[in-house]
DNA sequence: TATAGAACTCGTAACGTTTCGGTTTGTTGT
DNA sequence: ACAACAAACCGAAACGTTACGAGTTCTATA
């Protein structure tokens, strides 16, 4: 016993012998205040204690440095106080703004947010959820790639909350934030229908892809309302990707000599069709009406201005957060229950409005 | 003992049980194989087994689906294999560029990414170091915004590796990857200079800010070199945002009917630049030619495209990862010899050349 | 003032690894 | 066949927390 005695030093000996700091332990506060081991942790997590107690622990902390260490703490609770987040494309303002909300959001309640991105490769996108899973994330933030949820298993057998951000998945039942991307096209047509055009172009999605088969349906059915038949020559789909939307730009122009406007399904794009309508000598309003997509600041760079739809980013992140934080409480709570009501879950799908951005970029070619 | 046996049941029976899977442990790996704790361990990083034994463990490991625990590991070790990335604004493509080059390297030695975005806020980025001290990351990448490294003590103090991106802080010993700035507006001022520009003037960055201040001195150099003494009015200094750029060029312009030339020290302000001039009807090159600074997708959006210092954001991600991986390394290796070679090491200094990237955006004049 | 009940405290046993020192097994050269 | 040595193996003790059940101290009521 003597000899644990003198093996054991506290935390203020350890750091007088090393010459440099060691960080003090749960024990060492013990020690200092003569409490028990299993008083200090209930007074670490909001637990009662009395109150010359809680004066005694406080000051041992503060002398000796205390500071939990959360990776012990991680493993007896099992849980690490970490989100996983796998997204297309960080340098993507879009994908990098909902990010800053959420992270924003997750630090005030302690989680730390650990991103990869997956450069648009459903492969890299495996391999990057498993690396979390490894890595034990207690959640899953999720810009989706994959179009069948395969990839979303590990998270999914361990009951371990995903939330998904822009795009569903059929098929897959998961918690959701979207927004409301056929509406948002059909605001745009509409828009042109107002200012006279009936020839109206879409540069739209990959077809695969979630928000562009939404989009160019919404484009569809805001002609077909107007009494328009849309033609498939006025319809270029893109990758989302800039080099596409000049391509889609070019092709829908060569086609279509008639054609007065174009709606453009995404910001890669918006800037790909910008920029090769700049290459083509073509002025946008003066000789093509334009609305494009996300990105306000780049929308008010462009000559003339460009009218945008705006996707309430800062509101997709909350909602994403808020999503997330609620799973996360509920599997705390289940530990009590039968495991039974976390599987039983269904995915909560919160779709969000989109707004006009005015610009000049729409000529009224009425009069 | 036997009521030892009864509860420990191995994981096959511990998932029979509970109807849904439990994670093997390396007891349970152990049990299975007849092997001792130790062997496994051994063999899961990468200690020699016998050829029968390894048949063994990894038969085991394929059948219970072991995954070894890195929280538990962390715990022996004391190390989480996660490091902490501070950055002012993640919707800033220059970051979020360096930050997914980082994140590709670093995942692909095990490392994972946490990453806080401080919002351009010195209090916010102490707040982000301290959470990420308290996560106990093993190394912290920064793109400092407090001028002194004060917030950088806890790493310090704790011996952790930090690698400094972008801006050098005075006074502060840390490994740091920059660009040649002060080389770069030199550059930028020669491009002028060559085709008959006299008047140039320079939208910079906030005098406090490294960057903001290298390509100051640059801009000023050039024009010394040429024989041309800098005029305090032809030098507007903004800060870094697009609302800066767009306020500066005005001012410049209001000040300087005779100005021929901008030099714009950053991308946001870049982009308030163009703005700027479009809502005032002046037109690039035509009346005042332009070089920015960084994203060349916008610079190819530009009309006419623009001219451009482009930063090696790929080539600043990986050395900054570099810088780290060896930083970690040597810390691991550390703990054999004295404490005293960590402590003693100099901070290293990268310093790589930006380039210009062609456009039309100045016009010669000397015709 | 005694006492029931609440409120607080305690020791011990986990959580799943790694590591230390010592033991066993295997290999080589004679 | 046997020493001598290296290589492989082993159990137990950590790492710093939390959680359980039981024990202790308060507080309020009778």
């Amino acid at each position: 016993m003597s000899s644990r005695e003198s093996v054991s030093a506290d935390a203020a000996e350890r750091h007088e012998k090393a010459g440099n700091t060691v960080a003090a332990t749960i024990k060492d506060i013990a020690k200092k205040t003569g409490l028990g081991l299993a008083t200090i942790s209930s007074y670490l997590n909001g637990g009662n204690v009395r109150e010359k107690n809680r004066i005694l622990i406080e000051a041992a902390i503060e002398e000796l440095h205390f500071e939990v260490n959360e990776v012990a703490r991680g493993l007896k609770t099992n849980q690490t106080k970490t989100i996983g987040v796998v997204i297309p494309e960080l340098n993507n303002v879009f994908c990098a703004e909902i990010i800053t909300g959420i992270e924003d959001i997750m630090r005030n309640h302690g989680y730390a947010l650990v991103i990869c991105d997956c450069r648009t490769d459903p492969l890299r996108e495996c391999d990057a959820v498993e690396f979390l899973y490894r890595k034990r994330v207690d959640g899953l933030i999720n810009m989706p790639v994959n179009q069948d949820g395969r990839h979303l298993k590990p998270f999914m057998d361990a009951g371990k909350p995903i939330v998904l951000l822009d795009r569903k998945l059929n098929g897959v039942d998961c918690d959701s934030v979207l927004v409301d991307n056929l509406e948002a096209a059909k605001q745009a047509v509409n828009i042109f229908l107002q200012n006279g055009h009936r020839r109206i172009g879409m540069i739209g999605g990959p077809a695969e892809i979630y928000t562009g088969q939404e989009r160019l349906t919404g484009y569809r059915l805001g002609l077909m309302e107007a009494g328009i038949t849309p033609e498939e020559r006025l319809i270029a789909l893109g990758d989302y990707t800039i080099r596409g939307g000049m391509r889609c730009m070019r092709e829908l122009i060569e086609h279509n000599p008639d054609m007065t406007a174009v709606f453009v399904a995404n910001y890669e794009m918006t800037m790909g069709a910008v920029i090769g309508m700049n290459e083509m000598g073509i002025h946008m309003a003066d000789d093509i009406s334009v609305i494009g997509f996300d990105n306000g600041e780049f929308a008010r760079a462009c000559k003339p201005r460009l009218m945008i739809v705006s996707q309430p980013t800062r509101e997709i992140a909350e909602r994403a957060a808020d999503l997330m934080l609620t799973r996360l409480k509920e599997s705390a709570n289940a530990k009590d229950e039968g495991a039974v009501s976390i599987s039983r879950r269904r995915g909560r799908i919160i779709k969000l409005p989109t707004s006009m951005t005015e610009g000049k970029s729409v000529r009224n070619i009425t009069e």
